[in-house]
This record gives structure tokens, sequence and C-alpha cells, in this order.
DNA sequence: AAAACATATTGACATTTATCCAAATATCCT
DNA sequence: AGGATATTTGGATAAATGTCAATATGTTTT
């Protein structure tokens, strides 16, 4: 099967701030967190609930994605909700990921 | 500007082994071997000249691609040639990379 | 408005893992 | 044997990971 892209927008990223991305993405907790904002915007408790640490590992986490440039979040109420910052993850991921 | 696909083939890694792949992918120097070798297999002397670290530090970056299964190796005479194992890196890079 | 609750981040700490170089070792060719 | 190429080992330093406790922030209740 080929890589289905999407051609979503390209990011043009410097050769160390694309290793970071990579770097953020390379760990299976963060990956995962990845893969449900895939699927949309998801406030820390629902992406906590998808996991099994502690919430302030998940905390952590988020953090360094957010540092890494990988999603943004906003606050809504009494939530802070996640979303991805890179179109072309879901191609990335599509590429490599089962 | 939009995402240069190129239909590499898709490879159906698990979860943690992608993100065995982007952690391997994660690091400076490996990240700029692998861009190095898009262009076609290399020696190891050759990529450790488009380098600025130790040789035994670029044969411990390149085991770790290797485990990761981003590179596979072959000798020819009295030089090993590293080649990229995932067909689809190219255009994971062409997403995100300048 | 104060208290209580829900949600999320931060700090402190222990443990593990990564990174790098230098020296030693291995392998292949001449 | 000697030279060229590459890996392995040892050890020092730095960074990542996870949890608990403490703190912050927003919402609801009284």
């Amino acid at each position: 099967m080929d890589c289905n892209c999407q051609n979503t927008e390209k990011i043009s990223l410097s050769h160390d701030a694309a290793a970071a991305v990579f770097k953020a993405l390379g760990h299976p907790v963060r990956l995962h967190i990845v893969r449900m904002l895939l699927e949309g915007e998801r406030c820390v408790c629902e992406l906590h609930k998808g996991t099994e640490r502690d919430l302030s590992t998940i905390s952590s986490h988020l953090n360094i994605l957010k540092n890494a440039g990988v999603v943004t979040a906003e606050q809504r109420g009494k939530n802070i909700y996640y979303r991805l910052a890179i179109p072309c993850l879901s191609t990335v991921l599509n590429c490599l990921v089962d």
C-alpha cells in the first residue's frame, strides 16, 4: 500500500526544530497523545484517561510536546484543550504507523 | 506550499516501533546522517566527514539508527555502507524539514 | 464572598537512560 | 606485518522519566 498523502500544508522547520519534533514524538505515551489528538482537540483529563500514567506525568509530556511545537493549548472553562499544531502530522503518521 | 508526497511505499509499524523510529530521528546528528542518506548509501567515513563528532560517536549513532530499523548496513571491501530502510522517510522529512 | 470542588501545572527527588570522547579491539585489504 | 576502516568498552557528565506533594486556577455551592 502506498503512503496516503493528504497534501496537508507543508511546514518548513529548521534542522534542529525538526529533530526536536521527532524527539518529542519518540516516546510511547507522547505518540499516543498525538494519535488521540489526530481526531481533534482533547482536554488534559480526556488524554489522561487514555493512558495509565499519573496526571502530572501527562501534563509533563504535554509540556514537552508544546515546547517542541507539536501542540498548542487553550483554556476554556476549567479545562485546557490541546490540539495539534503541525498539519502534516497526519501524513507523517499515516506513512509510518499501522 | 503543500506536502510534496511521493507516494512512497507505506510501512506499517507498531505503535512502539514507530516511537522508536521517531526517537532515533530525534537527535541532530542522527537526523543529519539520515538526511545525507536520502541521497543514497554512504560509508561510515563519508558520514563521519559530514559531522563534527568523533568517529566512535558516529558509529554509536548508526547503531541506534540500525536498532530502530531506520537504516541497514552492508560491508563491501573495507568499508561498511549504510542506507535508509524506510522508503517513506523522504516523504516524512519533506513534510517537515526545510 | 468564602468554602469546597474539579482541573491542571510545578517542584522536589530518585532512578534510569543518553551522550560523548578516548583508548582498546576487531576486520578487511595490500 | 602494516594501514585503513569501523565497532566496542569504560567512564564522566547531562538529560529524561515518573511519582508524590504542593500549588495554581477556574467553577460551583453555600
